[in-house]
Parts: structure tokens; sequence; C-alpha cells
DNA sequence: CTGAAAGCGCTTACAG
DNA sequence: CTGAAAGCGCTTACAG
């Protein structure tokens, strides 16, 4: 089932054929129509692999995240899927496993099956840095939230605006002391983060505690730190979580431990997932749809120098910063 | 950058260098080293696309699901694809926005791509029929979670299995009625689900009242359904959900209609997704890696009968069924 | 063991 | 407007 049979079919040449389905020159109106009628009666479907090869464009991009169950990128992958739909660009995802070697064969892949573009989250601001600035030799290649390589396009969260408003959220709360939880030292963003909190507590007058770093910002790591802070006894006022996960493990050591939340302590995350709403956490949206297609624009239209762009996130208020006592 | 350029640079034929590069054919020593001088010297990367036309096989498969942010999917999606990047077999995703007509325009995509075989959690149980059937008949097709065709190979989980469990535990709690919320008429898994219920209800002496069907198993059905059971006066004393999601929405509902849980009424949910533990919502834990396990072994090994797989679910009891003053 | 040649299914410059 | 031909980058049967 191939073009020639519907050339035959129709009575032309396969010339004929591909400028039908292209619609790259005028045909005929008659054979045009013959063309058609034999494309449907033998249900031809032509094979973009053969076109993708001719063309040196296979009309695909590749997606490249650390770890697809993270609940911030699916969101993320489907805006961008279906922005590029539009423009018939489908898209090749791939798991780098958390796995800075894993993530290098997977762009290996990626590129063998030359895709045109590629949308990557890196594993590790540093040690993802030479398979990416290799792949970006190649193709053009976005960052996608957190960094590896400062001359490569980059679309992100504004870390600054989202802390803050977080700072300034628990000040009218009434806190004065508080601590960020969950920096890690391999994505740039959570270190951007931390930074930016301790900016913003500087600013806003906020006194904050020495930041706990983890090896992975996940609930159990939320966990850990809640113990952690538990057992050097005296709580500050707010603790400021890195992501929502982390608030999540951090919330549910805390409960256990008799502490109360709303109650003694104030809690934000950062990131608005899903759960975040069903546990009354107060976040920072970043609208993970706006970056899908954000990341689809930057793809359809590479730029020599390299793009930074920084997305505004918006501050959720919700029941885990509630003052007791004061009607909310 | 191409074979010719390798060929060259080390002094033999093409047909050589493919031969080194695919280890089809023995190749004398010195000449398969001076390949691999010659590629590594000119960072060569064989065209997976060409080698794809050429072998009529992509070595890549499409997956397709209603909505890549239900959080049941990005986990088997991962379990599948690292599966089977070990068979150095690709995934094509595609997300079908819950829509027939999109669900069908991205068969038709991913059958273009000449993909080896579908994996595809249908978007309705009937209205996505004639396009899965058609895709059928081309590559091999696996239908996940849901089912559209009956004599198509098909992966989910047991649904009596699950609803025995969950009923036998409302019983052992001490529930005497309970009611099912969340059916959905066009999916296939939540008709059995519902179904299931039933049947454990009769068998294990728990009154069911009538079914409560949804537009869509969401928090904000789950959310609408806890106010039409409010509104009803008198709560039974177990609420079954047909997934988490439906499950938070009910118990954000409840609480805030001054319902506690635990305490006044049981809740449970399906599925298991991570929020269900920070929750504490007792639900069916379905291994979601499991399933994308199973998914990949069935692609590589296509059969000519359908093959279908029930994977069996574990209950979770969590504090969403705890019975108050009981120990847990 | 190795090379020349054909061919996978398209597309487009070229000649008419 | 249309067809014959070349070519995208591989792979493999064929002949040696």
């Amino acid at each position: 089932m191939t073009m020639k049979d519907v050339a035959l079919e129709a009575g032309v040449s396969a010339a004929t054929v591909s400028r039908v389905l292209t619609g790259h020159a005028k045909v005929a109106p008659e054979k045009r129509e013959a063309v058609e009628r034999a494309c449907r009666k033998l249900g031809y479907q032509p094979d973009g692999l053969a076109a993708a090869l001719r063309n040196r464009s296979s009309q695909s991009i590749g997606i490249l995240v650390p770890d697809i169950e993270n609940p911030i990128f699916p969101a993320v992958i489907r805006a961008a899927e279906h922005e590029l739909a539009r423009a018939a660009v489908d898209v090749l995802l791939c798991d780098a496993d958390n796995d800075v070697e894993v993530e290098a064969r997977r762009l290996e892949t990626l590129l063998r099956r030359r895709v045109d573009a590629l949308l990557v989250c890196p594993v590790h601001v540093r040690d993802s840095a030479p398979a990416l600035r290799a792949a970006a030799g190649k193709v053009p290649l976005i960052q996608l939230d957190r960094r590896a390589l400062d001359d490569v396009d980059f679309i992100g969260v504004d870390p600054v605006s989202g802390m803050t408003q977080v700072v300034t959220h628990l000040r009218a709360a009434g806190a004065h002391t508080a601590v960020f939880v969950g920096r890690h030292g391999g994505m740039s963003s959570l270190v951007e983060r931390a930074r930016a909190f301790e900016d913003a507590c500087a600013l806003h007058g906020l006194r904050d505690r020495p930041t706990l770093e983890v090896p992975f910002p996940d609930g159990a790591s939320g966990r850990a730190c809640a113990r952690d802070l538990l057992a050097r006894g005296d709580l500050p006022d707010a603790i400021v979580c890195a992501n929502d996960e982390l608030a999540f493990g951090l919330l549910a050591e805390l409960r256990a431990a008799g502490v109360r939340c709303p109650g003694d302590v104030l809690v934000t995350g950062h990131d608005d997932i899903r759960a975040a709403e069903y546990l009354g956490l107060t976040t920072v949206n970043q609208s993970l749809q706006d970056k899908g297609r954000e990341a689809a624009r930057l793809l359809r239209q590479p730029s020599g120098s390299p793009r930074h762009v920084r997305l505004t996130p918006v501050l959720v208020p919700r029941a885990t910063t509630e003052v007791l006592g004061s009607p909310s």
C-alpha cells in the first residue's frame, strides 16, 4: 500500500499523487479528484518515515523529563503536545529515571530518531551539562524548569516573585521566623528558590533559619525534614517547602507528632499540583499549561541568541497558612 | 554526516560500515576497528529514520491515553517505556484529550509514523471502537485499562477482586449500607467496577443503594456526589468511590458540611495514586508498574488470539475506614 | 569477508 | 500542469 499503488489506481504518476497530498503544487482538478478517490478506495496512508527522510525533517520533537511521575511534568507535556499537534508535530517522550546516564542515552536515542528539536528538563545542573551540550550542538534545545547550560534557551518560573509572595503572605499571617525545606544542589530551580527565599526574608523582616537540604525533593524527604525540625525542639513559625510533595510528607509527619497545621505552624508548598487543593495546602501556582504552551512556541521559532523565559507564579492561600481564630 | 562519510574515512564501503554497526555479519577485525575509529572521529550518528524505512520497522510503539494528567497513566507509561527501552524500542506518546475525535486523529498520526504496535486506553467503550478497530487491523494493538473491542488484547485490573476486598473490609468495619459513587457508562473499567461492587454486596450482606453516575470521574464530580448524598438526608455507612480523585472531592465536600471521616462515614477510593497516602484514603492499589511492564511484555510478543490480562489489586486500609474508638 | 547495486516510500527540481 | 528521474540514508541479497 504505497503511493505507487494509488498512482496506478488513479491513472497518474506518483509525483502527482504526492503533489495532491502535500498540496505543494497545482494539480488539475480532475486528477486531484481521481487521486483523492483512489486514496479513499485503497485506504492509503502515507509513510511519514519516508517523507521525513526525504524532507530531512521528522516533524517531531523530543521531550525528556527526569521523571514523568513527577506531577509537574504531565501537564506541561500535555499542553506542549496539544500545541504542537496543531502544527502537525509529534512528540517523542522519554523518561530519564532521574539518572544522568540514562538521560545521556535517551538524548542519543532522540537524536537518532532525527527529532527536529528537544525540550529537556535536565536531571542535574552540572552532570547533565556535557550530554546536553552535545545535543544542543545538533538541534535546537530548550531547557525546561531546570538549567544546566547558561547559553541555551530556558523556560522556568520566576523564583523571586514566588518567594516574595510567600514571605509577605507569611509575614501578614504573623510569622516572625521561618525555614526553607528542600533545597537540592543538583536542581537549579531549587537552588534559586532557596536563594530567593533568603533574599525575600532579608527584605521583609522574616528571620530565616538555616535551609534544609534533601537528597531528593519528595514526600519521604519531607517526612525526614519534619523529624529533623521536631528533634531540634523549637519549630519556627513557618515552614516553606521547595515543592508540594515535600510539604505533604512534612505535614503528615507533623500531624503524627501532634503538631497542628493550621494551628501550631504555617506551611507552604510550591507548584500547586492537583493534590494541593485537596489537602488545603497553601502553595505557589505555576501555570503548567502556560509553560507547556510557551515551550511549544519557543520550539517552533528557534532563535540565534538564547532566550530566558520566566513565568510569573501566583500564590494560592489555603488552610495551611490560616491563622486560627481569625476569620479566613 | 552519513554512513558514506564514515566509509570514506575508514577506507571501506558503506555496506561494511553498516555491517559493523548492526553486527549482522562478520567483518575483518582491522576493518571493524577502522570503522569504529572513523565513527568516533566524525561523531557519526546513524539515521534511525532511514534504517526504519529500509527495515520496515520503526522500533517504536505508540502510547495513546485519554489524559496524561490522570495520575494513573504516568506510572504505567514510565514502566512500559523503561521496559521497552531495554529492547531499543522507543515510545511515541499522544494524549487524546478525552475526546474520541482527537483520539482518532492521534491514531492516524501514530500509524503514519509507522509505529510497530499500539498501546491504547480508549476514551469511550463504544465511540472509540471504530477508530480502534481500523488501527488494530494494521498493527498489534493492546487495550489498556478500558476496553472498546472484545476480540483484542486487553490488560486491566480485576474488578471482582478489588471490590470484594473493599466490601469485606467495610463489613468488618461495621458497615451495613453502602453506595457506589462514580460510575461512568463510557468507561468499561468503571462499569465493571460498579457491577462488581453490587455483586460483592449481595454476596457479603452489604445493602447497596443505587449507584451514582458521573459525567466524569474527577474531584468536581466527587464534590457534586457528596452534595447529592447530603441532600438526601441519610448517609449510608460507607461510600465506595470509583477512583481516588472522586474520593478526594467527596471528602472535601463532606468535611465542609461537617461530616467527619473517619467518624461519621467510611470512604474508599480506587487506584492508590500518590496523594491517597497523604490524605489517608483507604483505597485499592493496582500496581501501575506491573501493568506497564506487562503491557511492554505483550507488546513485544504479539499473539494470534486475543489475550485478556487481569492484574490482581490489593486493598490498602488507611484512615478513612478506621472505626473511631477501636485501636487501629 | 567485501563491494556494487538495488530498493525501502517519499518529494521536488527538471524538462516538457 | 505533469511525468521520469534522482536522491534522502540506510541494509541486505548477490556475486565474487
